[in-house]
DNA sequence: TGGAAACATTGTAATATCTCTATATCGCTG
DNA sequence: CAGCGATATAGAGATATTACAATGTTTCCA
């Protein structure tokens, strides 16, 4: 352990931090999250049918959030069905929309 | 006011929350708001030496911040004092961090 | 087994971000 | 007013994101 004034948060903390806000900060992806709000789990034609956007547009979104690990999958025959799995993400969404969290 | 299953949050306001989300999703960045949350105020220099980088990228960050209306700015004779603007940064902040909130 | 539905992946071009370096502006003081 | 310290801005090159179209893969069922 250096000597370094260094921040609260360490490097690598930093590091994923600033990836999951990233990764919230699209406006196609926070949508998904209000979708998710309310309806817990959802498919990816759902979610695209929802959104009105290219299959694999939603596709490659959900994937990124699977990513980072703010969502989970689950494979049930031929569908694909996300799910929070981070819940820090809807408190982040909750907490910028209104200022109470 | 059309009949669109449109989510919760308007266009627009799915655009900022995702602009904002996505300006503090960097590293730079959220070392800034922590040195903030210790420092109520802080000028350039203070800053770009605390996070030990150049001048010019500490000031980028904190106009980006100021931009977005995460920061404010105070000009006091030749030095120019950044604070939180928008309490939503910290509460998002404390968010990702710990799971309280 | 062939095909359709549901998802994922890949390649690509456009756009946005970041860092770095250099330069410009502003305010103070000798 | 010359010069210095504190900030801001501009431009360029490198990297990262994004949307879109096309193609793969998996699963189910007639």
């Amino acid at each position: 352990m250096t000597t370094k004034t260094r921040a609260i948060l360490g490097e690598q903390a930093v590091e994923d931090t600033a990836h999951v806000l990233r990764c919230l900060g699209h406006p196609l992806r926070l949508r998904i999250l209000d979708v998710l709000e309310q309806s817990r789990e959802v498919t990816v034609t759902e979610v695209y049918e929802a959104l009105q956007v290219e299959q694999a547009v939603a596709s490659q979104h959900l994937t990124t959030m699977w990513d980072k690990g703010i969502l989970k999958r689950r494979k049930d025959g031929v569908h694909v069905y996300y799910s929070i799995a981070d819940e820090r993400a809807l408190k982040v969404l909750d907490c910028v929309r209104n200022a109470n969290c």
